[in-house]
DNA sequence: TTGAAAGCGCTAACAG
DNA sequence: CTGTTAGCGCTTTCAA
């Protein structure tokens, strides 16, 4: 017996005996409509199972109700958005952004012009952006970011940075890293990472800094992907090339670690025995390792609820300034 | 000396002495339009950094091209998103999409009213829906799928079910598991999982048709929410009661086995010596886990592709059918 | 090959 | 409190 199914909010306007203009605000929950009529009118739509669309809503608010969650893939084109890192924050950003009512869509970007942000923005489908690492496109970034408002970025910060960056003290962490290593005895000890991106390169001078004016102790930058697939490779090549291997390594992530120790495994070394591993990030991975793995912590949660705080603020119109979380060292081997 | 920022074809069309009609078509590449006008149209928009609006196209043409991705989480409230099955699996449809242009909408729902899937459908955001296991709301989806083509479902098929899914053999993936144990000379076999979910449930039939007719093993099932942090609690609530642990543990996910291996270790047990473990998935954190960890593969990135290329034969118009994948016994133990 | 005009489905002044 | 009207920015007949 229903007649034709409801499509718009005429044919529910008609069906109701009302105009276009009620119905809308009646579905809205605009208080300004006669409270019997409203109720009629969100009846009659329960029925017939009718809601508006969003998209011609979206057309003419000019909102989106939709964040862009972008993965630039610049520095190391073998990583996969499903990295662990990428998922546990993009997993938290989609809790957050559920909660307050956004959409949350998500692209991976391999970076081979430089227009490829800008691409997003005029997509016009997002209120905002929230870029998971800078990457190596932080000169792409701080350009936006110049005339751009709603746009935060987890990763970073660099003294002049033009965007505004959310991350931890990647620096402070390296430095504590180093620490740890240094203080259980380790004297040659391997940087396992790829310090074109950001932040692994300040992870890399807080653990230079770290040894400062100590030169009983050698520390080796080596270039590591971060893709699992390809850094056990890198890391076996470094270990046949210095013949004597490093007796401390120190990877910029948890899942580099994680490698290193399967590949020292492989080899016959032990961990901690012969080489000690500290990691980064303590992703769910690295605590359930054994052998237990330390590292240092990154907040993630408390990054994405930052993010996403700022990048609303932002799209009201406010600045917000850079924030920078402190790391945690997290020390889990028992000898 | 540019004369404010272009926003809209009607902008550019003035600027190039066309019709906005003429814009359209040519930034569309249709091949009606004079290709010098043509030309010209797109160097001046590639001046002006102009792109036409996506939502205003879409809008019109009544494409959306998004894909909502949705995770209901009915069944166990506390797994969240970060979850990395579920990470792993939206990581590899997000590279599947990206490549097919589309973007990815990311959803995570608690199912509290049966209309969540009606509701995310009639926002109208999406061309399609990729639902990300089927939870303990298969009657929802096979209610929609009655006269609604584009849903695909990743999880488990049940004879008769009306809905798509794409998944592995679950039935075969649980007596996989359960043989492994039982060849090595389990007894006492304890499944720890949540069963309201079709897929685990599927997995403990599984299971016990691999005991049929022997009255010398004992399976017992045991309840195991999946998310960590609630998990080892569920563990260890049943070792205590039970008092005399079992000698193998088939857990529903590999998430579910380490946070076993774990709660064994804490009581002093040692695995495989005392407890034989699998697990189930073949997630990245299975195959870096020490002791090696046993488990049945599901192919993530196999099933995230069929996922994807029978949605799009469904926006098509096709009517695709559901898809079941092997699973493959993974041995690791060394022992 | 191009332009005028009519919407896609909704919201927000502005009047009443 | 409600209706009329005019778009949001684009695509697509239809006619020229």
């Amino acid at each position: 017996m229903l007649a034709g199914k409801i499509r718009t909010i005429y044919d529910l306007a008609k069906l109701a005996g009302v105009s276009a203009a009620t119905v809308s605000r009646a579905l809205a929950g605009k208080d300004m409509v006669n409270s019997e009529t409203s109720e009629r009118i969100r009846k009659l739509a329960e029925e017939h199972d009718f809601r508006p669309s969003a998209l011609a809503r979206n057309l003419r608010t000019r909102r989106r109700g939709a964040i862009g969650v972008v993965v630039p893939l610049g520095h190391d084109r073998g990583q996969h958005l499903s990295d662990p890192f990428f998922m546990t924050l993009i997993g938290y950003l989609a809790d957050e952004l559920t909660e307050r009512g956004f959409d949350l869509v998500l692209s991976r970007v391999i970076p081979s012009r430089d227009d490829w942000l800008s691409r997003l923005i005029d997509a016009d489908r997002a209120d905002g952006f929230i870029i998971v690492g800078q990457s190596d496109q932080s000169g792409v970034l701080d350009r936006i970011a110049a005339d751009y408002l709603p746009m935060v970025v987890w990763g970073g910060f660099v003294q002049g940075q033009v965007h505004c960056s959310i991350g931890t003290d990647n620096f402070l962490g390296g430095r504590l890293a180093m620490q740890h290593l240094i203080d259980r005895g380790c004297r040659k000890i391997a940087f396992l990472g790829n310090t074109q991106a950001i932040e692994p390169s300040l992870r890399l001078e807080g653990a230079k800094a770290a040894i400062q004016a100590r030169s009983d102790i050698e520390l080796m930058d080596t270039p590591t992907h971060f893709a699992p697939e390809v850094s056990g490779t890198d890391i076996a090549t470094f270990l046949t090339q210095i013949g004597d291997p490093p007796d401390g390594i120190f990877a910029a992530s948890d899942v580099i670690a994680l490698t290193a120790m399967q590949v020292l495994a492989a080899r016959g070394l032990s961990v901690p025995g012969d080489v000690r591993v500290i990691g980064y990030d303590d992703l769910y991975v690295a605590q359930t390792s054994v052998p237990p793995l330390s590292t240092v912590r990154q907040n993630i949660a408390a990054g994405a609820s930052h993010l996403v705080g700022s990048l609303l603020r932002r799209i009201a119109g406010e600045q917000t300034g850079s924030v920078i979380l402190n790391p945690e060292l997290i020390v889990r081997e028992t000898t």
